[in-house]
RNA sequence: GCGGCCAUGGUGUAGAGGCAACACAGCAGAUUGUGGAUCUGUUAUCAGGGGUUCAAUUCCCCUUGGCCGCCCCA
């Protein structure tokens, strides 16, 4: 094969599309029924708006960006994410303030560069809610809400819901000494990979699932406990009123995310059934941001759901809905006919109902065979008789009963509006 | 970026150093214009390049790609 989709691409073929229209317009109506409005920013943008947010030191700003240089000379980058882009669009058009909450949700391609393996792509698809301008615990628990809710409505059960609280600007840096001093004199007993992270990223260290490492990291401080009082207060009023909610979750106080700009409530929704990567969304609040990227400060959180997870776990478990049938289906037998049933399939079609026909000149035989595999429920058939008659013939192929009737457009909508 | 496994018709799979097999799908046909069943026929330079050999699709190497894992993330 000479072309193919490239690495880490996938088509979404025809037999797939369903599951995915079913998720889209069920992201569409959860997100809509919490009050939040659709937003569409560019798949590319300044380079540096994602270098600036996400954090330098991350995998994905130092290994992963479709990073390219436009005829003008510009850095661009395709959007390994969408917050930043969000953020951006927000401020470049006066979207938010500290006074007024906004809400809005997403859903598109990102791109990364990296080896794809199950559930991991270079160009992927997430769905999205960021909501901006209050600290309120409450609102941290509404977008996980939304998400509990997506997938209850989306039919998956035993997802589990884990969160946990990786300080402000504040605590955050307090902790990070603590916990480098905590491995220190233990640096010898952990993995290699642990190693680096302790100098590059301590908070990682964490999240090693090595057993040599575990040992020592059961010991190692919590984030939760070295909170400031904000901070912990905050984490408090969320678990609380997840509970009054009675939403499951799970402290996990190992869960740390890897984008810098994450500040109190992290979150992400796991799922067992999908191997190595089992993450199906992930999120968390934001407060600095706004700022950072040159706004007024106006706190805010969010989530990512990543859609090929999604389509993951539904595939398995959730039978594919059937594939749309045609209404009707012309068979035409010679030149004329032919002509004449292109323009009744236009007449039928304009009555709503749905019309196919034949363009390889088959038999009468294949061309039934044809209706009857794509699922017509009705078959037109002209052919010499009928034209000389000026009749058609209305099959209605479940009966497998048919009968000569008029052959012009009203009369066929007629008889279809009938035996609907 | 690193590691493991893999690469045969449209699809799913066999196979063996010397004629590439089977199933499904597709297309055509089984007396004139009637589908779903059955039967018949038909469909492959065995991923690309190099090497070993009288002979490679089979063995070896490289490349590319796929699947899975590490890292990280959705």
């Amino acid at each position: 094969m000479k072309y193919t989709s490239q690495r880490g691409t996938k088509d979404i073929l025809p037999s797939e599309t369903p599951v995915w229209q079913r998720i889209e317009a069920s992201c569409r109506r959860i997100f809509g029924l919490y009050n939040y409005a659709e937003i569409r920013t560019p798949v590319f943008e300044q380079t540096e708006l994602f270098s600036r947010s996400i954090g330098t030191d991350t995998d994905i700003v130092s290994k992963e960006m479709y990073t390219f240089e436009d005829r003008g000379g510009r850095s661009l980058t395709l959007r390994p994410e969408e917050t930043a882009p969000v953020v951006r669009a927000c401020l470049q058009h006066n979207l938010i303030s500290p006074e007024n909450i906004t809400k809005l949700w997403y859903m598109g391609p990102m791109f990364r560069y990296e080896r794809p393996q199950a559930g991991r792509y270079r160009q992927f698809h997430q769905a999205g809610v960021e909501a901006f301008g209050s600290t309120d615990p409450m609102l941290d628990v509404e977008v996980i809400d939304m998400a509990v809710q997506l997938f209850r409505e989306i039919g998956l059960t035993d997802l589990e819901v884990d969160i946990n609280s990786v300080g402000c600007k504040k605590c955050r840096p307090e902790f990070i000494k603590k916990l480098t001093k905590y491995f220190t004199d233990k640096t010898s007993d952990l993995c290699d990979d642990c190693k680096k992270r302790l100098v590059k990223n301590p908070l990682r260290v964490l999240d090693c699932k090595i057993q040599g490492c575990q040992s020592i990291i059961k010991a190692a401080p919590a984030p939760v406990d070295s909170l400031c009082r904000e901070c912990e207060e905050h984490f408090e009023n969320v678990v609380a009123c997840m509970d009054e909610q009675k939403i499951k979750y799970k402290i996990n106080n190992r869960l740390v995310r890897g984008l810098d700009y994450y500040t109190g409530t992290t979150f992400e929704v796991v799922s067992d059934k999908l191997g190595a990567q089992n993450a199906v969304c992930g999120g968390g609040r934001y407060d600095d941001l706004v700022k950072e990227l040159g706004g007024k400060p106006v706190p805010a959180v969010g989530f990512a759901i990543g859609l090929e997870r999604l389509v993951g776990i539904i595939g398995s478990d959730v039978q594919s809905p059937k594939s749309d049938v045609v209404d009707v289906y012309l068979i035409a037998i010679g030149e004329k006919a032919k002509n004449i049933a292109f323009d009744l399939a236009s007449g039928i079609r304009k009555a709503g109902f749905s019309a196919d026909m034949d363009f390889h000149g088959k038999k009468l035989k294949s061309q039934l065979k044809l209706a009857d595999r794509i699922g017509a429920r009705f078959v037109l058939i002209l052919g010499e008789d009928e034209l000389n008659k000026g009749k058609i013939v209305f099959r209605d192929m479940s009966e497998g009963k048919q009968e000569e009737i008029k052959c012009d457009a009203a009369t066929i909508v007629e008889v279809l509006e009938k035996n609907k």
